[in-house]
DNA sequence: CTATTTTTGATAACGTGTTATCATTATCAG
DNA sequence: CTGATAATGATAACACGTTATCAAAAATAG
């Protein structure tokens, strides 16, 4: 990552624009509108130069194809949408008595939690 | 699903017995103590069936094929140990404020939350 | 502006998990 | 017990998301 194209801007731009995790595919889009032509092979090659360079971070969902997410938010979890299929970001409300459902012996070093449900865009309809 | 065979009935006592969900190939492992040559194919076609007569349910975690757990129980969660990657059933403790923590106009239908650490069995190591 | 070299876009190839195929074996109704 | 047929095991084929390939285009140093 040497070069500062006008791909990679674009795709940069769409994920901190997006304000919640996208997908590949949903990079694409949201990235052709500054960059035409866009291909998918370049967004999954940015998609990894920006993970590694740690400007994005990585959201796994169950099931489903990672999104992506610009780094270094505070700890939050995620809310996606029955209908459409989006995925919101959440913020506070976290876990409270985690330690107590544990077996004896097991120690926690993070947790995620996801809520299934209909976003208010969707909902309106 | 019409006859009882061997294989099947390995496959359906190896996933009660083993009280937490257990992937296609933990599956395949567990069952063939039971039934010798057991195929990877049977073990496949038959947790298919069995999720169809919802005598099983599928447990899907972030980036991981899923799992497959006895059906009918409690609300419950998961713990994955970073170790011995095994995935565990957690009972009790579920989340408190979800309401707050939503946007406006977004509805609940339900959650998931994942716990990750390391499990007794791989802290005693 | 030019030469060098990274980056791009199209698409073939890949990896992993799962399903289809098909000849053989096992179940079970009669 | 026996025939009809469902189920199995080996493995080829598939689906999907992702990565590799390579010629063409674009970015930067000088």
């Amino acid at each position: 990552m040497q070069r500062d194209t006008s791909q990679r801007r674009a795709i940069r731009r769409a994920l901190e624009a997006a304000g919640r995790p996208l997908g590949a595919l949903e990079v694409l889009e949201a990235s052709q509108a500054d960059a035409p032509g866009l291909g998918i092979a370049t967004v999954y090659r940015n998609i990894k130069a920006l993970l590694k360079a740690k400007e994005i971070s990585e959201v796994q969902l169950p099931g489903e194809p990672p999104r992506y997410e610009a780094a270094g938010k505070d700890h939050h979890h995620h809310f996606r949408c029955d209908r459409c299929e989006k995925v919101y970001e959440l913020g506070g409300a976290c876990l409270p008595d985690l330690k107590n459902a544990l077996p004896r012996g097991f120690k926690v070093s993070s947790h995620e939690v996801l809520v299934h449900g209909v976003c208010a865009a969707c909902a309106r309809k």
